[in-house]
DNA sequence: AAAAAGTTTAACCAGTTGGTTAAACTAACC
DNA sequence: GGTTAGTTTAACCAACTGGTTAAACTTTTT
């Protein structure tokens, strides 16, 4: 495809170095990440990279906020405030489901900066945060008005849609090891999508409802 | 105290090991781990860790192991058969929580293991590992068959109680960040145990409870 | 008490890794 | 066409790090 856009060379370099960046970090973590490595797949002399962007915590911060602030955009952006609560709270789960499913790289940096107990933790990450926190709390504190939910703590509730997903998901070749170890192990795959994310919002409304 | 037990030093200077190698694998990972800040820490030199237990990795598998089947021995021995599914699974839950709670270390690691998707897993930790599951398994078809649970996937059942728990303990700094961006943030602290537990508790049973 | 077995230690090292640099190359501008 | 600004690259390096070694020290055995 003959450079589709006017774009700025610029621009596609630095695709593909957070491509790579991101994957690379998921899978090896801030510290397993080596620079050449992300250089070699992005396909860049390693100090291109330096060049472009920084050192290597600049490059992870910066795939950070990527990741998140698109989280936070995604969710927010597919609430209809005026729907029911429950249909509210089914979209947020089934969003969240998506993107984790979609791209797996997520669940691992997800699970990994939390281990770190979001040591040097960026300030525009915060607020990220708060945006998707923001947004569950309105829509449980909906439910609980329109009389549909029990009162919980909106941050709890959160933190289980997102860590049933997340362990959900990464658990996947683990799993697939323990199949031959129990004896009515009930495989479920790589995929969140379908029937087991469908389980999980089922679970979690069954939690907070009435 | 004057050596409380003639255990042999050797027992106790691997025990200052482990400690120290726990603290470090949980902070910093296993890349992120220092060979000589796990022998300061343990007031030992490097090359006694070598002498004793071998290298970094099989350090690393020996604290796993360590984790793991203590947590199985815990909740296997505390879970008593003949009482109703939904005490076993409530003790189940509350076993969970009263560890990962004592112990953070037990958290990160296990959500570090998690986002590492459980390469070079070693076979110790599977058989661990199917004696979780078999416990949570038999539990859940306990309450199907006397009528008090639905019908759920035991595996996404026990990873939504580890997920959630992992997950609320191990974001206590980021929630901490966050109280001063969210308007009516509920602010539960780095506790699990007592009121966050038993909301935890209340909201898992709510989910399998037909 | 001396020999043997077990344990600790300081010093060392080779391989790795994040980051730099100066020069070459390319696109934009006059 | 030539000058300038932007980008890429190979080669390089200093600091770090997992792991080793030979010697010293301690405990157990005979």
């Amino acid at each position: 495809m003959a450079s589709s856009l006017p774009k700025k060379k610029r621009d596609k370099t630095m695709q593909r170095i957070f491509n790579a960046a991101q994957k690379t970090f998921a899978d090896k973590g801030f510290d397993g990440a080596r620079m050449d490595e992300i250089a070699r797949l992005a396909k860049v002399n390693k100090a291109t990279i330096y060049y472009h962007i920084g050192d290597k915590r600049t490059l992870y911060e910066r795939i950070l906020n990527e990741i998140f602030s698109g989280i936070a955009d995604s969710l927010l952006q597919n609430d209809d405030p005026v729907s029911p609560a429950e249909e509210r709270l089914r979209t947020f789960i089934r969003m969240l489901a998506g993107l984790i499913d979609r791209n797996a790289d997520l669940a691992a940096i997800m699970l990994r900066e939390q281990a770190s107990g979001a040591k040097d933790f960026p300030e525009t990450l915060a607020q990220d945060f708060a945006r998707i926190i923001g947004l569950i709390t309105e829509i449980l504190d909906d439910g609980v008005k329109t009389g549909i939910f029990k009162q919980t703590t909106p941050v709890i509730v959160h933190l289980m849609a997102i860590g049933t997903m997340v362990f959900t998901k990464m658990s996947s070749p683990i799993r697939s090891k323990l199949a031959g170890h129990v004896a009515a192990f009930d495989n479920i795959g790589n995929r969140l999508e379908n029937e087991v994310a469908a389980e999980i919002e089922d679970l979690i409304l069954g939690a907070v409802r009435k």
